[in-house]
DNA sequence: GGTCGCCGTCAGGACAGCGTCAAGAACCGC
DNA sequence: GCGGTTCTTGACGCTGTCCTGACGGCGACC
């Protein structure tokens, strides 16, 4: 199902979109402000996003911005203002498509299969997860540091592609083995001490002091950005 | 220099972008009518169209459509009609954008720059793939090399087909062997081995050492530029 | 303060997967 | 039918990957 992130400060607008395009069979997520637009763009890789530019917090623009920094996502705007100025702005800075209100929802909907339909025919677009010292494109299967493609074994992939998956949140040994080495091995026997090692010498700025492949003493492993 | 197709029925407007077009470095073909632009398009091959929806003989849907058939040119739509069926209908028919009569200069420009953006990263654009060492012709189906043709038998030009377009992203020995191979075959019986060696002694400068094609041991294989 | 469990590190052996070659089989155009 | 191209297959050496066991450090708990 796609999933299509929708940001705008107005409840009752919200409702509306939330309505519409649950009925066109999109999975919605909802964001009121700029901060919550960015943290739930990140955690959830949504299709498509649609952005109101006048929010509480941030410039639409600079949340425009910021999702640009790590993504390609098709992104509509949304505007009160018919100023042409804005327009341009916004399709300079990135935008996709710039609509202003009031809009029928019609419309609205075309353009947003018109982005996805655009998004669909290239075939770069793999949702990627950028942290301060690499880049992990799941889709592509790799791993870019320093401008480079990091070499990993397909173990080593496995464990980080399950933890990426599930960033921010804790994963047990006991998920890992499972997903990386299959649902008959439950018991440790040090592979993951050893691989997780091996990540960390490849990744991690400094291995012996880990910032993003975290551990948590007697539950697991954690990603961080 | 970019050249821009402009599809207008109205002398005034097509001299009026042609001037603002060509001031911004733009090459401007100009055609009155359906059956001018589609023989201009075909003979020119554009970097992007501007239609009008209003014509003389065809209407411009179907200029649109014809256009779509053979080409993912970008193709942003005029009308005078506010009505939003009408840009349901454009966006829907393949249109990349819509804009109603009558419009800011400032607003057409930056549509057209979002639209020749997101084509330009639009791999799917460009059927011509170049490395620093050969080039791909996916439309032509012909790969050049130090400016000769090189010959590849079907079989690989398939694998070669299918690395290069998922080009950056790895591509599993399953996913090969059903493409190329069809659908039945899903083991490996070292099909891709000796096709991958094959393609390598004809495209890499180093056979031995290969910059392109390059294999992620134990998991597939992946085309870098 | 000692013991115990957990984690990180290292190095070495086993082995599956890869690259390579060459020869036979199948296919195609003439 | 014949020559040439293309495809398939088997064998073999080698490299990269995986797993293992041993060791040391650290904190938790008794």
């Amino acid at each position: 199902m796609t999933r299509v992130l929708v940001v705008d400060d107005e409840p009752q607008l919200r409702r509306a979109l939330q309505i519409s395009l649950r009925a066109r069979g999109f999975e919605v997520l909802l964001a009121a402000d700029g901060t919550e637009a960015l943290h739930l763009f990140r955690t959830t890789q949504p299709e498509i996003v649609i952005l109101d530019i006048g929010l509480p917090d941030l410039d639409g623009l600079e949340v425009l911005a910021a999702i640009r920094r790590q993504s390609t996502v098709p992104v509509i705007m949304l505007s009160a203002r018919v100023d042409s100025a804005d327009k341009v702005d916004a399709l300079d800075a990135g935008a996709d498509d710039y609509v202003t209100k009031p809009f029928g929802m019609d419309e609205l909907l075309a353009r947003l299969r018109a982005a996805i339909r655009r998004a669909d025919t290239a075939p770069d677009a793999g949702p990627v997860v950028v942290t301060a010292s690499f880049t992990v494109d799941l889709a592509a299967k790799k791993v870019i540091r320093d401008g480079a493609v990091v070499h990993l074994t397909p173990t080593e992939w496995g464990m980080l592609e399950m933890l990426v998956r599930h960033r921010g949140r804790l994963v047990t040994q006991t998920e890992l083995l499972r997903e990386v080495w299959g649902p008959a091995y439950s018991t440790e026997s040090n592979y993951l001490r050893v691989y997780l090692a091996q990540l960390r010498r490849k990744l991690e700025p400094e291995p012996g002091n880990p910032r993003h492949l975290i551990t948590d003493q007697r539950m697991g492993y954690r990603f961080e950005l």
